[in-house]
DNA sequence: TTGCCTATTGAAAACGTTTTACTTTTGTTG
DNA sequence: CAACAAAAGTAAAACGTTTTCAATAGGCAA
């Protein structure tokens, strides 16, 4: 049924190894052998088993990518980072998605023991620190966009706590004195770290911290929504918004637009990660900026130079973010 | 250096065939041998490497996903749908992007042919319809949201055309004679078919065809915006914008009311995907809606369902579609 | 005790490659 | 023309599994 390289060989009357040879583009074959195994490759329409390959070199040339979900578009530039580095250097990427349950998270990595793949990018981990640093002493195992505290594992990432007080130093710097926040209920270490900057920002312009003003909600456009009202509820309202995320930041606006509320003027908003959306929606929404395709580059070609070393990196790498003005902050910068 | 399957039968003191049928929960094999093999692969630590495995079984239970890119959150859906169906037949799903390029498709292609996966879904294909009849006669190989004219493959997808027609029927219902179309230059089958509805639409109705009305741009926002400001520079602007993407639609949005046109009013705009955006853009954007995971989760079971069939189904089938009547219609529906 | 059946086990073949180690052919040089 | 090196070829081993086939052991009836 299925022809393998015995058929082209046959065909061809050479040896298998001949055969081999001329398909891996070694020396040491004569040109009419190489044009004997061409025309039996064509005529039989052969295409070699990477299963029988890989399993004999054992290498596959492959890198998993696993995420959350495609949900969220700002993963595909950081993809594409991922492709282009991956893809000079001849290897594919492939992409898989956790949804969010570690255990599916597992699952997929077994991918990586089984040799399915040659290594992982977690670009959203669930499963915990310790679990993933024994993970990264046996296999070809990276971090990117997410870090963990504790972790010793290849992993490329911005400075987020650095990158929240940025933004909130910014909005403090337009003269804002009562700062809200939107945040996560559910912990990753980009939202403590963007928290943790925000805090310190306040804490650096001699503003009080008042909790009140912090919501804690998911990544959703409806918990930003919720998140505003509640704010725009307490007794004396915030003067601007910070939100770990652009969608969230959407849907604060979209709560205080409805509303009545000027934004831009009497409220300021700020996000997090520059979606595309932000810049579609209106007013367009002031945020921080992440080098995706740069972050996406740099853990391949990171993790492909761990793959020859015999001296692993597991350093962290923080990428350079920048902040990126726009109508929600009252600036008129496209 | 890696652990084999041989290392634990020496460790566990039986043969590496009492190995193998512990693992795959075979029967006829002693109690006694169960424990010490299971004993033996938690202390080496031991997973199988599935190259071997899926050499000699040639089935890797994994399917290959192949889409343009993720940059549109639209796919996620879909994908989550193919992820069930397949995740309960045992089987995972890869996802791979092409990036546009029909020769970089071929290359993903290629994990089908050797092997790699065990089928394939094409979601965006840009191969000729001629190319992938004649894969899909060799291999496991469907297509999703996308038909090719004349192309014998199982395909699950909406029917462009009549939806095409409903959005359109739909603005002339509500006393629109005017009615502008923005679309992509690239001719993709779905827009073809969405175009030919919209101008099945007006011929029923008895309205003229004015080539003027249609704009032909690419898929994104700012296309929208090019292709509303041409579409209201003409001496009699359009009363009604439907647009082939929600992404497009909303870049329209935009350029109508940043010049201070009343959308929802003196023009109505209608999208088509229901993207998340399409519900948080203000005004909210009408829209046709796919089912989206019914359409993933259909195409695997198909596909599966060929796997193991002598006789593969390659027809095409069409799921319904539905109209979302939001704020830019004048509709104050959610 | 003998014979037979069943439950468990193991040795070896098989999957499709690449690569090693060896043989044959060709060509060059003195 | 002998000697030898280089080039081109082959057979077989190896990669890590699963599975076939045969063998062994044990239990039980006669």
């Amino acid at each position: 049924m299925n022809i393998t390289i015995k058929d082209v060989a046959k065909a061809a009357n050479v040896s298998v190894a001949t055969v081999s040879r001329v398909l891996n583009k070694k020396t040491n074959v004569s040109d009419e052998a190489v044009q004997a195994v061409n025309r039996a490759v064509e005529e039989l329409g052969y295409s070699p088993n990477f299963l029988g390959r890989d399993l004999r070199k054992s290498e596959t040339k492959r890198i998993l990518a696993i995420i959350a979900s495609t949900e969220h578009s700002f993963y595909s530039e950081v993809l594409r980072g991922m492709q282009d580095a991956a893809y000079t250097q001849g290897y594919d990427v492939l992409i898989a998605t956790t949804r969010d349950d570690p255990e599916h998270e597992m699952h997929l990595l077994n991918m990586l023991f089984s040799k399915a793949v040659d290594g992982a990018v977690l670009l959203a981990p669930k499963l915990d620190s310790k679990t993933i640093s024994e993970l990264a002493k046996k296999y070809h195992l990276a971090m990117c966009l997410e870090r963990l505290e504790g972790c010793e594992i290849l992993c490329v990432t911005i400075d987020n706590e650095q990158a929240g007080y940025d933004a909130t130093k910014l909005l403090i710097g337009k003269g804002r004195k009562r700062i809200g926040l939107i945040t996560t209920k559910v912990r990753s270490q980009s939202s403590i770290d963007r928290e943790n900057g925000y805090k310190r920002a306040l804490r650096d312009a001699g503003l009080p911290l008042d909790e009140e003003l912090i919501y804690y909600g998911d990544y959703s456009y409806d918990s930003g929504f919720k998140g505003c009202e509640e704010l725009m509820r307490l007794k004396t309202r915030p003067d601007a918004v910070f939100s770990i995320s652009d969608t969230i930041s959407i849907g604060a606006m979209t709560y205080a637009i409805r509303n009545g509320i000027n934004v831009g003027k009497d409220v300021l908003f700020f996000g997090f990660d520059n979606i595309s959306y932000s810049h579609m929606f209106i007013p367009r929404l002031s945020t921080v900026e992440q080098p995706c395709y740069l972050q996406g580059k740099t853990v391949i070609e990171r993790l492909i130079s761990n793959m020859k070393a015999e001296d692993p990196d597991r350093s962290t790498i923080m990428l350079p973010h920048s902040l990126i003005l726009r109508e929600s902050t009252g600036d008129s910068t496209y």
